[in-house]
RNA sequence: GCCACUGUAGCUCAGUCGGCAGAGCGGCUGAUUCGUAAUCAGCAGGUCGGGGGUUCAAGUCCCUCCAGUGGCUCCA
């Protein structure tokens, strides 16, 4: 760079500066904005993040990245890796660093090593402290592709990296405290900047390492300060506490028996929630012209031979030999609406043709996955084939958008659309995908809704619209599904008359709103942690007599609410009356009455609403029909 | 399925060096009849995940199988 040239550096509200040549980006924002500056992290120079020791060679625009940014906070994320692959380094030299990327929700790196052990990750602690007090710097250098090959000679994984940073590209290495890795940067100036990081946990990656044995992975966040992190530790704690698996054993929603891994029972209060789920969903059915179905469990090999389950699905299918010869247990509901459809001529006036089906659904899912209610082997969807023509595709799926938007609403559920498209395990031609990937796409965008493109996620038959939401931990989980299919309907060989006269395939809208109950109950019972709402809560009102003198006029108010449709049931009189409350609280119950001498003589209720901590004296009748009233409406708070 | 870890009463967990199986909560019984988050006392409750081995002796050490947890892969 020319000395002398003039330089000038927009910055952020118009403000420009002319740096000097000992000038770097973090002198210059600081003395842009002195009173942030300690904020700082990093810089954007020219739309790309740069650390705040680069010098600006040309004019150009600059602004400043902290750890509210998301690039910021995606720095201090990759420097936290950086950090542990020092100390893991120190800790275990023979270790081999391999990548160290920042995550949707922290950061992980993967090592090339020996199983790691409880008392390694101690050590890796230790070393991490160490770093953080001494502040260590992030120092940038840029290297002759040589001479990284050379500091790199006993770690493979990152010759691997370094052949392939593309030819006119600089290979830059990153030096803290002695530590050295190969990296593109940018990063935080300091160690200081990462005392608030924390390990998650370590498990195994992929295998990916020459030797073949599994890469360590170890997962963490980072925080710029330790305030941060206990903050985040304490989210993390009440996260842990929502576990829908804490909670179904603790309301006896539903249970796993080693005997049957990954098959739930429903305990009587968890059918409660599936009953009260499964009749929000068929009334909606009712009013959008759906007719309900009921198929087999089980078809001969050949079905699945024809839907392309055999070929492409058969390791996560249970099968069955009866009578020598082979069964499988449905997967996934469409052969059986497929038979029913190709199972006499069919007319376009039937068309759409909308077939729901809520039937127990069995997939062997690798061991290893299954996960509470979230992940198992026997499940019931929300399912519906929808038969349509051409033209009637949009317009259905449509109607599919909004009921999905609708019943989110319902539950307060954050939710997100993913668009998923051929895998490269798929059935039937490349322009019918992407037919029906473009038609998904473009419903996607004309909703307005945001959503992710997953290439290569989708169905093995078809593209698919996915829901996501989001467990206590932040994991996400997939829901509901809109799925365009013009591949099942032709290898049934499905078909109908049109007003043509001719005979044309119509295409499968497969489709669920909730996706199962199984998974949707584990999701809502962390988003609600449990204080269901009161048409879902197991027991909607608990009458506590304040003494045996007043168990009767309990047991009234239970039957009139029960035969008002309410879940209502009284608790005894054992126990003392703040005991009994504070067992109505931990259940979640959202109305707890108490009756006393006071209620039975003026025919009052004490009502404590969930939530509130204190009780509420109205008549008997306003009370019924505030339940009720709540509870109809499917209110979300009682 | 892969890697690591975990498995003791219904639940949450203690159990030291290999030497008689423990607590709290819950349950049952009795007393208490109580006004908005825990009344008191007594009692019952265990193939220490299953199987095998080492040992005079195994909850404890070894092997193996099963299940669960966290990730990986995969998926609603």
């Amino acid at each position: 760079m020319a000395a002398g040239a003039p330089i000038r550096i927009r910055l952020p509200d118009g403000a420009s500066a002319a740096p000097g040549p000992e000038d770097t980006v973090g002198s210059v924002l600081a003395r842009w904005a002195p009173s942030k500056a300690a904020e700082f992290l990093a810089g954007l120079w020219e739309g790309q993040p740069v650390d705040l020791g680069f010098r600006p060679a040309a004019s150009g625009s600059l602004a400043p990245l902290t750890f509210s940014d998301r690039k910021g906070w995606e720095i201090l994320q990759h420097s936290s890796a950086h950090l542990v692959a020092k100390a893991v380094v120190e800790t275990i030299p023979d270790a081999l660093p391999t990548v160290g990327p920042p995550t949707d929700d922290g950061f992980y790196y993967d090592f090339d090593v020996r199983p790691l052990t409880p008392p390694d990750l101690d050590a890796v602690r230790a070393a991490m402290a160490r770093s953080v007090k001494a502040r260590e710097a992030f120092v940038r250098r840029e290297l002759p592709r040589q001479e990284a090959e050379r500091l790199f000679a006993r770690n493979p994984h990152k010759l691997r990296y370094i052949a392939e940073v593309p030819a006119g590209e600089v290979v830059s290495v990153y030096d803290t405290g002695g530590f050295t890795d190969l990296c593109r940067g940018p990063h935080v100036p300091d160690t200081r900047w990462l005392e608030g990081v924390h390990i998650l946990g370590f498990s195994a990656a992929e295998t990916t390492a020459p030797q073949g044995r599994p890469l360590q992975r170890i997962r963490g966040v980072g925080f710029p300060t330790r305030e941060l992190l206990e903050q985040y530790l304490k989210l993390r704690a009440e996260a842990v506490a929502r576990d829908h698996r804490t909670i179904g054993q603790r309301q006896e929603l539903f249970l796993f028996q080693e005997a049957v891994p990954g098959f739930p029972f429903w305990l009587p209060n968890g059918m409660v929630i599936v009953r009260e789920l499964e009749r929000f969903v068929t009334e909606h059915l009712r009013s959008a012209g759906y007719s309900e179905i009921r198929t087999p469990l089980l078809y001969a090999r050949s079905v699945y031979e024809t839907s392309g389950h055999w070929e492409h699905y058969r390791e996560n299918m249970f099968v069955s030999e009866i009578e020598g010869q082979e069964f499988g247990w449905k997967p996934m509901n469409c052969p059986g609406a497929m038979l029913i459809f190709g199972s006499r001529p069919r007319s376009y006036r039937e068309l759409p043709l909308r077939l729901a089906e809520f039937a127990p659904l069995h997939r062997l899912e690798a061991s290893g996955t299954l996960h509470g209610l979230l992940r198992v082997r026997e499940l019931v969807q929300d399912d519906a084939h929808i038969f349509v023509t051409e033209e009637q595709i949009a317009p259905e799926i449509r109607v599919l958008l909004a009921w999905i938007r609708q019943a989110c609403a319902t539950f307060r559920l954050a939710y997100s659309f993913e668009l998923s498209t051929r895998p490269p395990s798929s059935l039937g031609e490349a322009a019918d995908w992407e037919k029906a990937e473009g038609t998904l796409r473009s419903l996607l965008v004309e909703s307005g809704a945001e959503f992710r493109a997953s290439a290569g996620e989708g169905a093995f038959y078809a593209p698919k619209i996915d829901i996501h939401v989001k467990d206590s931990l932040g994991r996400p989980w997939q829901t509901g599904t809109i799925q365009l299919d013009y591949q099942m309907p032709k290898r049934f060989g499905l078909q109908y008359q049109g007003p043509d006269g001719a005979l044309h395939t119509p295409a499968v809208v497969h489709r669920t709103i909730l996706g199962t109950w199984e998974r949707f109950v584990g999701v809502l019972t962390e988003h609600v942690a449990g204080r269901w709402p009161p048409w879902l809560a197991p027991v909607q009102v608990r009458l506590l007599p304040v003494t045996d003198r007043h168990a009767e006029a309990s047991r009234a108010v239970a039957e009139e609410l029960s035969a008002a449709g309410l879940r209502a049931g009284v608790g005894g009189s054992d126990a003392t009356l703040p005991k009994r409350i504070r067992e109505a609280e931990l259940e979640r119950v959202p109305y707890v009455v108490v009756l006393g001498d006071k209620e039975v003589a003026d025919g009052s209720v004490s009502v404590r609403i969930r939530g509130t901590r204190q009780s509420t004296s109205m008549s008997r009748a306003e009370f019924v029909a505030r339940v009720l009233d709540r509870v109809r409406r499917r209110e979300f708070d009682p």
